[in-house]
DNA sequence: TATACATATGAACAAATGCTCATATAAGGA
DNA sequence: TCCTTATATGAGCATTTGTTCATATGTATA
């Protein structure tokens, strides 16, 4: 039927948690505190959200000790972002 | 905050129904009863989904007679649709 | 103006979503 | 091994979302 997986990536990035959590980690990998302190969103919430990123591959980590960092997962999604934001400021 | 403008796009595509009715009119504009046939999705549906669509602007209509012709706004909105396609396409 | 067709809209309801709180798991250091 | 720090996860709950059904609005034509 319809495309499945870009209704996921859409959903997955339409909502102002994880948006906030994809710009706080969108230039360097973050560990989920370091997301959590910058964004003032709860641990426990950070978590439950990369998770559904994580699902889509929007983000992946890298473990570092007992951290783990978060970072984009590709250009390719970076560059969609970035397309969005350019088109909203545009629109105006 | 965070871009809330982003968000509410995102979201209006997120979503099967929208995104098939996207599809429907991809390439040329259509009447809600046409969009409404070819997607098999009752005319109330279409219409309230419409609503969304209008509302973050993906999409505007043009009367003509009784009927509303949709059409995609403009050609960014439809780049980054085709991004998202592309970038799921390649996954796998 | 009356009728028919096209579209929009409100209410109601079920399903999905996102948060918090409590707790589990994982991993490094004493 | 025990403790501490970092992260994940499940349950519960309130909110949001998408659908249907019924009806309203809008517009052309007889």
């Amino acid at each position: 039927m319809n495309n499945k997986k870009s209704v996921s990536l859409f959903k997955a990035l339409g909502d102002s948690t994880r948006l906030r959590i994809i710009d706080c980690i969108f230039y360097e990998a973050k560990s989920v505190n370091k997301i959590s302190l910058e964004t003032n969103i709860s641990q426990s919430a950070i978590s439950h959200q990369l998770k559904i990123l994580r699902d889509v591959d929007i983000v992946r980590f890298e473990k570092r000790g007992k951290e783990r960092n978060y970072y984009i997962s590709d250009n390719h999604i970076k560059m969609i972002i970035d397309q969005v934001y350019e088109h909203v400021d545009e629109c105006r």
